[in-house]
DNA sequence: ACAAGTACTTACCCTAAAGTATGTATTATG
DNA sequence: CATAATACATACTTTAGGGTAAGTACTTGT
């Protein structure tokens, strides 16, 4: 959205540490408060843009529709309209979405096995 | 380091969210551009504050220790020190830490595999 | 005519986290 | 007596990303 500088330290290190580094390659791609809440919700299965923001009522429609932006560039999160009015738009995971979700199962039960014994 | 605002809607969302989600739970341990990195340096084995620099030479001193005691404080990763001079302080993986390795290698082959068909 | 429903878009603000630069304590050694 | 070595600390700046609030397009139903 809002225009990145690219010559910035900041932006140079990311892009340095998500070459270098396969975690931090991941973590750019899951990074943002909502992500990986917007995959689990599609992990269920394909899903219309008002019942994502249904089921996370807490998001606002710009962080919803900025985060589905980024999962489709990042190709882990497939768009489909169909040209009706009202308009009807589904979301669904990429095969590359399909296939991270035993990634993020191994993150859960990491956290919830690491949860315990606090 | 810097005190957060307790009461911003962010800082709220982000716990929120951690709430919730396992895996926006462990996104946050391994959340910050260096993280992952200084992580996987000391899977590796045990290693010295100069000995990290020295591997991650990017890096500025300022957030080589801020992520150093954050992981500390998620009990990821334990300080010890001798009373020297000049000082000898050495960082290694806890239980925690190294019970992480097996997701980081998740998302590493992740990674791998999700990068070449780009 | 206008409200409702869906899927966005856009302009603006705020803050957490990253980066820059410099300083500190302690002791041995030339 | 000044420098080196190690492991930090701290004041200040910048920016990416998150949040707020309001608007848009198109059609069907009343």
């Amino acid at each position: 959205m809002t225009k990145i500088k690219e010559n910035s330290t900041r932006n140079e290190n990311k892009q340095l540490t998500a070459g270098w580094c396969p975690v931090s390659y991941v973590m750019n791609k899951l990074g943002g408060y909502w992500k990986p809440i917007i995959l689990f919700q599609l992990i269920e299965g394909p899903k219309r843009y008002s019942e994502l923001r249904k089921a996370i009522p807490t998001i606002t429609e710009k962080m919803l529709i900025q985060h589905l932006k980024q999962l489709q560039e990042d190709n882990l999160v497939l768009r489909t309209a169909t040209a009706v009015v009202p308009p009807h738009v589904t979301y669904k995971l990429t095969q590359a979405g399909i296939n991270l979700t035993p990634v993020m199962e191994a993150m859960a039960n990491w956290a919830i096995n690491n949860r315990e014994n606090n």
